[in-house]
DNA sequence: GTCTATAATTAGATAGAC
DNA sequence: GTCTATCTAATTATAGAC
């Protein structure tokens, strides 16, 4: 039989097609502003299976967020095992025009970052606990070997400047647009801006 | 008389306290997280005084975004003015000292512009012609000059690289704190996190 | 599994007393 | 000017039919 058809890959899809629909919303529209009703309505599915797929908004946020962190990680890791070889600067520009990329196709991830990360809620820490240490991990790392003599505190200033200036100009696009007239999100713009990034912050 | 008992001193201090409130409960908790309820208890007011000193929420809203461009812009402008005799990139790293330091005490300013950004509504069309032209047509002048050769994209790409580089880490102060261990609030974190940008973006 | 109907809360805005 | 009380609409979550 194919794919199509079990019970088990209509609830997968189902559930996906709403994790989706959740993701784009919760990051066009805020937390607060992403109705369970629009979510369902995106996903062209009923209100009532949010409810029975997910026990609450949290939840459906949770993975909604933690969804689009694992495709982050799942990218840069990939990548970063294949220029293993190169020397540590290359590969902290590969990892820049990495992440630049995937933030590009995915301004969700800034977007539920800022929106959350100003405030203790539980939201906040299980996004820091369970998502973004390992990734900070990994950073400091990368950044640690090309730059041997920084300090702790200058990993999270290169960490958060390298994020900010990375996703901004993505997740205001249309802002971008009306202001400069450049669309970041054509393929060009997207290498210049990354190009930009890893001159910048690996001379 | 005294500056205060006068109706008109009344007026103009019970309408500060609900745009002050109101810029902190749209920065914490998001457009539609923030109710008009909440934002009068913040400013100790009552509920209904929104709708008489502002329209609606929307008007509101404006009245707070506006009020922190035009205290960036006035800051910026001043402290360009004084700086006006150095060299072109001596005023582009004041500049970005200036910003950051900025931004650090007022993080609305960033959470604001990344929540109505992504949204063609008119919050953000009203936000980019009346308060971030005038500023970017300023960033474009400063960048212009220590760098001649750069192109149209190159200062949008420099601008919003720069403005999220700068901002981001004090967007999420909490989530920086309990990810990296740094608050980035301290004096000396503000200072180190200029220092850094002033360094990468005008080498 | 997916649907409709609805209960319980909360939202923005208004009316009118003082 | 500031207050209380309230209207209408929208919200999350639940109950139960199919």
């Amino acid at each position: 039989m194919g794919t199509q058809g079990t019970r088990a890959e209509q609830r997968k899809q189902t559930r996906e097609r709403i994790v989706e629909a959740a993701a784009a919303a919760f990051s066009d529209l805020g937390y607060h502003g992403a109705s369970t009703r629009e979510i369902a309505a995106r996903a062209e599915a009923n209100q009532g299976l949010i409810t029975y797929y997910f026990r609450s908004k949290d939840e459906l946020w949770k993975a909604a967020a933690g969804r689009i962190f694992s495709q982050l990680k799942q990218r840069l890791d990939q990548r970063l095992e294949e220029v293993a070889d190169e020397d540590a600067r290359e590969q902290a520009r590969e990892a820049i025009r990495q992440f630049v990329g995937f933030v590009a196709s995915h301004p969700e991830l800034f977007r539920l970052m800022v929106e959350d990360g100003n405030q203790s809620n539980e939201r906040m820490h299980w996004l820091v606990d369970e998502r973004l240490r390992p990734m900070y991990e990994d950073f400091k790392r990368v950044h640690g070997r090309f730059l041997p003599n920084g300090s702790e505190s200058t990993s999270a200033h290169a960490f958060y400047a390298m994020a900010g200036a990375a996703s901004l100009i993505f997740a205001v696009a249309p802002e971008c647009r009306r202001l400069t007239g450049l669309d970041p999100t054509e393929r060009s713009a997207v290498q210049a801006h990354a190009e930009f990034l890893a001159r910048i912050f690996v001379p």
